[in-house]
DNA sequence: ATATCTTTTGCAGTATTTTGCAACCTTTTT
DNA sequence: AAAAAGGTTGCAAAATACTGCAAAAGATAT
């Protein structure tokens, strides 16, 4: 077997999933391990793929130099935070929760717009503190350090004496069946209190959370009364969630 | 399985759920938990994500937020802020207001000492939320975007339930025989409920504020315990406040 | 065809990396 | 304060990598 072959072969197995093992190569190819090293090495010098221990990786697949400051699926979240500003009239009353998802929505109310927002996010509230012509309240409690959000029974009193037109909230997780869930408890508390205190609660959530539960729940989907992802609400997807009785956007 | 794939796997799995527990992921790949451990470790340091105890956070989240401008006089700021961290014990309970020299204060809170404080302030919440041992408890209220403090009837009412070892606050003004004072209404009212609501209050004051006054009284001077200024106690323009009852540092 | 040279391949011995484990410390929770 | 969960360190086994070398294969020149 020619050099070339084998070389394309292990390029093919890293196109088609990102990764081989130098030891299933050998022994497909018949050929020691060595050789099959030698070949790596050869290939990630002229930078067909990334050389890695014990194998070989797509050069796409990599991770390389990029620090992770960005937040993930920020292209979704943007979208998804434009279709939510949509539904701001001047003169609401909201309530902003926390999230990656909920900070894009922040950052693009329009700031013509007369709003009155409660928050418990500190990264939110600096946000909303922009914008000239909405007047932020925070909803005080114990911080989360990971967060930045203030949760716990004083943020869940504070939240019960009020109501508001609409909550925008995030979630771990969303199942058609099993409604909104998250991995952590004091989360789901500071939610259920802000789905109660809302004449319609919004839930924005990224269309890889569909059809995902976790271990608390926050409620059933019936009782969002509009759910926002970045697809089209024709989507395919979506299907499950169509034959709630919940707004999809 | 390679190394990278597992490490894949985590940061899609922090990048959408914005955390991880070591636990978990081990369980999936099955694998022990000391090579997650190792993989959190390494991608922390390559600024990926950030690791916490027991698992790994998204570095999106940790927004450090405030447009960080010139502070001024930051040099005796800073040396009062020396003098005042010194009052702290181990399991206090205390209130730090606003303004940049509580800010100072706050970020010079040594990090092993284990306090629970309360704030209303933005900036100073986000750097108390550094300090791996110290609970904070945001107050909530109406937020000012110029100081970034929230405040009014709901702060107030939130001050009044609680009682606390120390209180840490700045002023406007401050007079050996008018006391302390300031421009604003709504600062004041704050001011009030946080001297009323300690055992002790410090107030934290560069000396040039000494020997000026403003329209709104906050309170006497002797309602505070102890003042500290960027001055020896004995410095000749401290002489006013040495008749008074209070503790100059 | 033979001798010479170059490239490729496998092997052996020696490093290096990775991984799990155990003992011991630290933080968190109760 | 005790118990539980998590973290750290050092260590040893296993897997993988690297180096030098020599046989094999192929190419080139005489």
């Amino acid at each position: 077997m020619l050099k070339q072959e084998r070389q394309q072969v292990i390029l093919n197995e890293v196109a088609l999933h990102n990764r081989v093992l130098l030891t299933d190569i050998a022994e497909v190819l018949n050929v020691s391990v060595d050789t099959i090293r030698r070949d790596v090495i050869q290939l990630d010098s002229e930078r067909k793929l990334k050389k890695v221990h014990g194998g070989a990786i797509s050069l796409g697949y990599t991770n390389e130099g990029i620090p992770q400051q960005k937040v993930y699926a920020l292209d979704k979240k943007s979208k998804i935070a434009d279709k939510a500003v949509q539904l701001l009239k001047s003169g609401n009353v909201i309530i902003v929760h926390g999230g990656t998802t909920c900070l894009e929505f922040a950052k693009k109310i329009p700031s013509n717009l007369s709003l009155t927002c409660f928050t418990m996010s500190l990264p939110i509230a600096l946000e909303l503190a922009k914008k000239p012509k909405v007047e932020v309240i925070i909803i005080g409690g114990t911080l989360s350090k990971e967060s930045l959000i203030a949760s716990g029974a004083n943020a869940i009193h504070n939240l019960s004496k009020i109501t508001v037109d609409y909550s925008f909230l995030g979630t771990g997780y969303v199942d058609a069946n099993y409604g909104l869930t998250e991995f952590d408890w004091e989360s789901v508390q500071v939610k259920k209190a802000i789905v109660q205190s809302s004449k319609k609660a919004v839930l924005l959530t990224i269309s890889e959370k569909l059809n995902s539960q976790n271990r608390y729940k926050t409620c059933d989907l019936q009782e969002i009364s509009i759910m926002i992802t970045e697809l089209s609400p024709s989507d395919s997807k979506l299907e499950d969630f169509r034959e709630k009785n919940i707004t999809l956007l």
